[in-house]
DNA sequence: CAAAAAAAATAAACCGATTTACTTTTAAAG
DNA sequence: CTTTAAAAGTAAATCGGTTTATTTTTTTTG
């Protein structure tokens, strides 16, 4: 028989031939490079929608030596602050030309390895990678072996081969500072909940600089672990047993999680917010202003370190940029709420 | 030259010409066909150590009709269930040997059918379909069109063309009931707001035919809305302020949203919980038992959902299941806590 | 031990695009 | 009106596998 099977879907070779051109012309004009006459090209796009032609993503970059594919690889999916990450990497990427695939390591070094090895093997143009530790990661020690592209996001360090994405931790930090010593905070608690990554020891040690810079006799207490959340739970139930009398009138927590504990325990006690004690937060969500009374928390720049961290792998890939690698602090905003909010008398 | 390249990466050929057998021999033992001589499934094993070889997933699909891929589409990446979803199908998918392919819809019905037909082009073995609206959207619409193999999830009723996995909203729901009238409450709010999907429909409606089976005379008020943030909060506040000395002494909450806007709402209000009013929400995170007090909620079955869905999908692509299609119902969880603990006098 | 049947191996076609190397057409220059 | 250069068009090779149709080898049977 003529054709193959009665109804498979059109190739780019029966687009082709309807249109009386060769493949090779009606794929420049399906991927819209010049050099076809304006004639030929009319034909080949009529042809297209008579057909109703679409392209074979897989088949198009198969001979390729890279697809226009980027791989996008996080801790886990379940975070809010991925999922906004991905988001917007998504749009950004589909803007550029790009098919992003996203696959979560689920918290597992081993696993994130195996999925950067997986990403080269789906020839992606380049990798975003979100470690699950750092820049020393398994993760990141496969794309050096690979020696793949790729951009380092969040959880990062400097690095001497890749380029990275980080929120400012630090100045965000000593801008908490600078409001809770501004309110005249002479005894402040820095709470953290979750293993201590790189990004919560800028937190963490970005508060300090600053206080000690502007005001050396405030009194700064540290709660850390990353335990269980009973006892961690227990350990903040501890500190302000301890602490009966004399407790700190703010709390600096920084994570979510951390910051969930503390409104926790401060309820428990009876405490108010702010009257007794102030609460800023390090990374926001949704709740944090809806629940009452509100908590005045940083926001990390999600949408600003998707837009670089994809920038900056589209000029690496285009040889737009070349130099030795660079890294970007992408600046947070903090958002006063109740819980730190003056009270009026 | 006799190597075209010398350092590009091996391909089955490569291995073939290694282990002395041809290409298709070769593929076999990747593939891991039956019907290869022992002594060459050992050589052509051997030939893959020895040169590292990985197989390109992409040229691999490129023949047959349908890929190794799995294609999902959820409305948005930043909840936590989606992302608890996602999770547990891209799992479950490998282990079956597909990749999942996701990609989020960002709340538009339109980019959604749009992902559909992408995940057409990408020649996907089937398509897990969490729908913005519901089965009568847009998405589903398209797979229609298009004749595509797929799984409704979620946010959908039942259909006449796919099978669908969702939670047991409404027996969930009658269970709450069964805990509220067991503790007595006489006067119950029903609370919801988000916009009134087919899930929060019978979420209401399952627990107020419960209530009038078990006793009609308990009162009941419902008050849903899906207006900005501002206008939920200030009709919340206008209803406890009409119920002002009467209020209700149990409220339920039909989603993770409503149930953080009562709960700010009786913080104002100084209510204490459960003492004053009782709380049970529907849809539980992460939050819920780790705020003071913890809150009761509805657990949603997700490993349950991702694996029925996945499992409903499979069969369909081997033709173990050849009927029309099922509907599948899968219970939930109800997590008691503080918020709906009796007080012990 | 030869013939028939079953199992294993392989060369070549194929999937659907892109790219290369070459030819033909058109435009510019002399 | 040629000659040249540039632009446009195309057949065929290619990407890296899988599948098909055929051949070769091995095993079974008469």
């Amino acid at each position: 028989m003529s054709r193959k099977n009665e109804n498979r879907r059109p190739t780019i070779h029966d687009v082709a031939a309807r249109a009386s051109v060769s493949a090779a012309t009606a794929s420049k004009v399906v991927r819209g490079v010049a050099g076809v006459k304006k004639m030929n090209v009319e034909r080949v796009r009529a042809a297209m929608v008579e057909l109703n032609y679409r392209m074979d993503p897989i088949a198009s970059g198969l001979r390729n030596e890279r697809r226009r594919i980027i791989g996008a690889i996080v801790p886990d999916l379940e975070s809010a602050f991925f999922g906004a990450l991905l988001t917007e990497l998504e749009k950004l990427a589909e803007e550029a030309g790009y098919h992003l695939i996203v696959s979560s390591a689920r918290g597992s070094e081993v696993r994130e390895a195996d999925l950067v090895s997986r990403m080269n093997d789906w020839r992606v143009m380049g990798t975003i990678l979100v470690p699950v530790r750092s820049e020393r990661g398994l993760g990141a020690e496969k794309l050096r072996e690979l020696d793949m592209l790729a951009v380092l996001v969040d959880r990062v360090n400097v690095d001497d081969r890749y380029d990275t994405v980080t929120a400012d931790n630090s100045a965000a930090s000593a801008s908490v500072a600078d409001l809770l010593l501004g309110q005249n905070h002479r005894r402040i608690l820095i709470h953290g909940a979750t293993r201590i990554s790189k990004s919560i020891r800028l937190r963490m040690e970005g508060f300090m600089a600053r206080v000690r810079e502007i005001d050396d006799t405030v009194r700064i207490d540290t709660l850390l672990s990353d335990e269980t959340l009973d006892i961690q739970r227990q350990a903040i139930r501890d500190y302000f047993d301890e602490a009966a009398d004399e407790h700190p009138t703010a709390v600096f927590s920084l994570s979510q999680h951390s910051t969930l504990l503390v409104l926790s325990e401060l309820r428990r006690r009876n405490l108010r917010i702010p009257k007794d004690v102030a609460l800023v937060g390090f990374d926001d969500t949704d709740w944090m202003q809806t629940t009452w009374p509100s908590i005045t928390a940083v926001a990390q720049p999600v949408e600003a370190m998707a837009q670089k961290a994809l920038n900056v792998l589209l000029a690496r890939a285009g040889d737009e940029v070349t130099g030795p690698p660079e890294h970007h602090l992408e600046p947070c905003q903090l958002f006063g709420r109740q819980s730190t909010e003056r009270e009026v008398d």
